[in-house]
DNA sequence: CGTAGCATTGATGTGGGTCAACGTATGTGG
DNA sequence: CCACATACGTTGACCCACATCAATGCTACG
């Protein structure tokens, strides 16, 4: 790992208040690994054995049962996942899979688990990241439940809208199953949006009225502040 | 509080591991109070003041936006609720509505900062609890985005079948919230599984063949198997 | 009794899924 | 360098699930 990229997982939420000592054991007990895009790196229903911290790249939460699948989320640098699994030493209930090329560190369960009963801070900060996820997911529910398509879209680019512009870091069809949706649905959600003066030229979005885009989003703190 | 009610609430798995000591100071710290039925004990968007326990009764968490309400879960003895928002001292998002008579012991958000800032295995215990409440909303998530209307409902018929019936506990209108659908549509949904056998009396649910309703539920663990 | 709230049913409308066709971009092999 | 294949995005036609609105019956309760 590049030293810069050590000093980024230092400074990350779940990591900066460990003793030295401990964050240097637990950089030496996990793996470094890079993966091709496309790659499967969890399954569900596969017990938990690592916690894996995206350093570059980007990777896909999907979840499928009766032959449908949806995605329930993005990892990127400098993300974790499956903390909740590791802790209560139980199945995954997502898989997860690369998008790009990716570099991903995995940090055994155990030695968590270890570092956890060894360092109060890190327990503390473990407990955070786990109610900040859960409250992350709580969010997230209630947008599916009291939000129609195009609502959840235009938030979505609310939360991603960087000086008047959006530029969709993944394919439109990984963003409908994000959002919950179609692909085919997804380019007729962007299609009413263009009565809000928003402007799709491949997957880059123009926000010439954001205004007119939150009069119909309607976004709310208690479910788009989400940390992700 | 009856003594066996303070014995049932030491069995929870958030308090059975800590101190006797701090469990006494838990309970010292903490209101028992009784509310009617209909009562909003907290509101969204409120800062989080108290760990709730119902010691008896029944409490629903609801959530509204834009005009728009739905039921995010039901609480029963001896369940807790807003431990992420205590611990993350962050407002609610959800609300809490009493469906009945209820008893509720009400712990200080700054008791349990303290209790497990001076108790390992209760910190640890939190940490469980705060991990399977984030599975299990993972869990309604992927049941949202993966089924449709029937299925949560036959699903659901099958959690809570008990000797090849389900007394519902709630008005039809609040189970119907809680599946996220309407009334109407949740009438319509028991007659869809008259095709697999059910019979409605009133409050009562007879499944005289569990096997025709898992074939059309397709019940996963990976959905499924939620603690409350 | 009379009234209010809930459950149910029917009629109808709408959001979103499905299926098919087509355009476009990208990449591959000749 | 060009034909071709492949995959994605978009659009249109159609259908299904679910919401909405309205009417009716039932039950509980004052």
């Amino acid at each position: 790992m590049r030293p810069e990229e050590a000093d980024e997982i230092r400074t990350l939420p779940l990591f900066r208040d460990c003793a030295d000592a401990h964050f240097t054991t637990l950089l030496e007990r996990g793996f470094l690994q890079r993966f091709p895009p496309g790659l499967v790196l969890i399954h569900e229903d596969d017990p938990a054995d690592f916690l894996h911290v995206v350093v570059e790249g980007m990777v896909e939460m999907v979840t499928s049962h009766a032959g449908r699948e949806t995605t329930l989320g993005f990892v990127r640098p400098f993300g974790t996942f499956i903390l909740a699994a590791v802790l209560t030493d139980q199945v995954y209930l997502q898989a997860a899979r690369t998008l790009e090329k990716s570099r991903i560190l995995m940090v055994p369960a155990a030695a968590v688990r270890d570092t956890m009963r060894a360092d109060p801070a890190f327990m503390t900060a473990v407990t955070r990241e786990l109610a900040t996820a859960y409250r992350d997911t709580v969010m997230e529910l209630k947008s599916q439940k009291l939000r129609n398509g195009a609502e959840r879209l235009a938030n979505w680019l609310l939360r991603h809208e960087r000086d008047g512009a959006v530029l969709i870091p993944v394919e439109k069809r990984t963003l409908a199953a994000r959002l919950g949706m179609t692909p085919e649905n997804l380019s007729r959600a962007f299609a009413t949006l263009g009565a809000c003066n928003i402007e799709v030229q491949g997957p880059k979005v123009l926000l010439h009225d954001r205004g007119a885009l939150e009069k119909l989003a309607k976004p709310s703190p208690l479910i788009d502040d989400v940390s992700t």
